[in-house]
DNA sequence: CATTGTTTTCAGAAATTTCTGAAATTCAAG
DNA sequence: CTTGAATTTCAGAAATTTCTGAAAACAATG
């Protein structure tokens, strides 16, 4: 591995780390590395720097792709690809959770309607589809949550997030604004609905 | 495998999701099963229903103690352990998140905070840097908000989650009642201003 | 349509992770 | 202490994943 130590600590780090969350040490590292990377890089560079053989390079890159989390660039009279990842490190995040909810969260959502609509055959299956109904309702809420916030521009989002607990209290606020006799609900479209989860523990 | 169809499915989605997730598959199985199992098991059970060796299933059991996910209890006159997930699935999620924050996001936080610190040796160190230092922003930022909700009571977490994208509405509303002349930002966490019959649509 | 520079594919090698059975350990009760 | 039911450990087997080099495919150029 041919890097100064600063960069090499971040994509080692990237590696161990991408392993954990099921995305393979090779790709983890490639993927650190165009993240810091001043000039997009092609992948003889990436050979060059981790030291990997090119076509695990490749198929790397090829994932990174397939994920929707690199950029191709051209030089003027140079065929070969250059890549890079986004300047915006939301976009990152918006296209990571995108991805990830597309293969794993989708699927787990259809599986668990098609299992909620079969006729169970004992107790047994009757408490554990409950369960799944449960799973499947927190599912579903905190993605409709993702969605509506996936749909905010930056800018509101960081300021929601910035907001954090305090929201709590601008809520109180509207609750009491909303509870004034003669005013129809304000700008919330509507009451809140009860959705809500689980019980005793 | 020993069991009901309907159940077999889900376990058998949640081994393959809990790989791509960085768990191994025979502990997700397992804990699929504790999930939509009415009684508590232990771990012969287990291993009767799913197959896997008797180490495997105490393997399998230890990492999902470490981990915090499953509870023990005892039977009168049976020394065996018991295990269960907690009813709350949102007890559930909250574990979920806390965990995979220590293991994963707090090392990195560190990691990067570290580097930070660091005196760039060339350029590309210095861009290197400016880059970590974004991605260090942005994951301090997502850890206070989730700390922030972490802290909320579920009924509120949930209240606020099926708000969704509406919870912008009233963050507007409330722009515009401290837009009003004489009062202070309200979004510092202050006290809430008091109501004026302003111009909620 | 041959040449050249580049990327991709793929079969098997290497590495890593997971799983097993046998042995060791634990611990309550006689 | 011993016994015995239960759990854990661990070395190696099995399975899976990752990685490589050589060959094939591709695509722009003359």
């Amino acid at each position: 591995m041919n890097l100064p130590p600063l960069i090499q600590t971040f994509v080692l780090h990237f590696g161990e780390m991408g392993s954990r969350w099921g995305i393979n040490r090779t790709v983890g590292q490639i993927y650190a590395l165009l993240f810091v990377s001043a000039e997009p890089l092609c992948a003889d560079q990436i050979v060059e720097k981790l030291g990997f053989s090119r076509s695990n390079v490749s198929i790397g890159l090829k994932e990174l792709q397939a994920w929707n989390l690199v950029q191709l660039k051209h030089l003027p009279d140079d065929r070969r690809d250059y890549f890079t990842t986004p300047d915006d490190l939301w976009q990152i995040v918006r296209t990571l959770v995108e991805e990830r909810k597309k293969r794993e969260i989708d699927p787990t959502l259809s599986l668990l309607r098609e299992t909620l609509l079969a006729e169970p055959m004992s107790d047994e299956e009757r408490h554990a589809q409950a369960r799944m109904r449960e799973m499947h309702d927190l599912i579903e809420l905190l993605t409709r949550w993702y969605g509506d916030m996936q749909r905010l521009e930056t800018e509101r989002l960081v300021q929601l997030l910035s907001l954090g607990a305090r929201v709590q209290k601008i809520l109180e606020m509207k609750d009491r604004l909303t509870l004034l006799p003669g005013r129809k609900s304000a700008a919330t479209g509507g009451d809140v609905p009860d959705n809500r989860q689980g019980g005793a523990s």
